[in-house]
DNA sequence: ACCTGAACACCGTTCAAGT
DNA sequence: ACCTGAACACCGTTCAAGT
């Protein structure tokens, strides 16, 4: 008779299709994108999972919805900013974002359909470069190569199968293993006296690449 | 009593590892990594699924060497060539063939297991390289920024959700009915004034970029 | 040696039914 | 208005069994 009714188990009363969003995010950080189903999101919300169809379309709109939400933690830049160190930190802050929550980057390429944070993000990227003199066909290119620069990168470096020095080694030895060394010198080298050295840093090598670019477009405006 | 049984409806007889890693190769082609399930795989080839398990351990070696068979399809550079043309022939023979096999790009952020066609496509990169005077670091530099590019821009390219103008045309109106356009006024040029006339190529944006990284690595050597 | 039927533990989704 | 049970058409994989 009271309006609060059965409480469902663990949440807040009734689903809504924010509370069925914000879930799903937290379950793709856990267990990521590809392990993230309609059933195991509907146990943490302490409900069936035909109940998640009340409130959201289907599956993909929630995978659409949390992709999109990922761009809200993207630090964006002003457009009267100054464009060189807006695009930097900008970059920065995507990659951030991106290894934060590495389900992400397989998503980006099978969703075709921004939303507000998304269109958010790349406006004010836009915006940024127009005030600073770009123009809409220098926009075009400049945000077209630096975004594709942060997503790869992101992708190779999540494709690396370690994240300590010591599981490197690990893989690199099974690696030769395999093969055997004296057909890959080049990669070989590579591997065993850089890659594998101390002090290798993904950061320097994301923004060394980065600056590639950045350098490469403040020549071209000028 | 010959040693040619019963032919299995279409294919050559006995059925093979190669065999079956052609023809996944073959079926993703046509429906896309994600829609290739086994059973599917195994009507193709004239057998029953369970019969893959007896050629293949799991789906993921299956995985594994589509992927790895798709590097073999890369012009690689030969070391002594002139790393910059060398280099810009390659990023553009490695975008064509992601281009042709729409599911590779996915593949590739999550599985970390190299077979032998992509080592010897890494070998051959970084050869050209490093006996063209790049230092160690420099090499890792230049492979890591050239590849993340490749891979960003073609995953780009394939999530936008439009081959041709009309299509463009169309999502383009859908996208700005959904939101009021004033809410992204950079956005909105960028589409209408730019990416929407003709004349807009995604050869010509990809190549802008790939010569910004080919440009700053020149000026890094020297 | 090579293939398969039956089975298991999963999926996303629909729909009629409950409160 | 909101949730669910039962059901459908799928998955990958195992294992004992067939030839």
């Amino acid at each position: 008779m009271a309006p609060r009714r059965k409480s469902t188990g663990k949440g807040t009363s009734p689903l809504s299709k924010e509370r069925v969003i914000a879930a799903a995010l937290e379950l793709a950080d856990e267990v990521g994108a590809g392990s993230l189903t309609m059933r195991k999101l509907a146990e943490k919300l302490g409900v069936e999972a035909m109940s998640l169809y009340y409130h959201v379309a289907n599956k993909n709109e929630i995978l659409d919805a949390i992709l999109d939400a990922i761009f809200n933690e993207i630090e964006l830049p002003n457009p009267e900013d100054n464009w060189k160190p807006a695009m930097r930190k900008r970059a920065i802050s995507a990659r951030e974002v991106l290894l934060r929550h590495k389900w992400a980057v397989s998503l980006m390429d099978s969703r075709p359909n921004p939303g507000m944070a998304t269109m958010t993000h790349h406006n004010a990227v836009l915006g940024t470069l127009r005030t600073n003199g770009f123009s809409l066909e220098l926009a075009a290119h400049a945000f077209s190569a630096i975004d594709a620069y942060i997503y790869g990168f992101v992708m190779q470096e999540e494709a690396l199968p370690f994240e300590t020095e010591e599981e490197a080694k690990a893989v690199a030895e099974g690696m030769m293993a395999q093969f055997p060394i004296n057909d890959f010198p080049y990669l070989g080298e590579m591997i065993v006296d850089y890659a594998l050295k101390a002090g290798y840093s993904y950061n320097d090598e994301f923004e060394f690449g980065l600056d590639l670019i950045l350098d490469g477009l403040e020549r071209s405006i000028s």
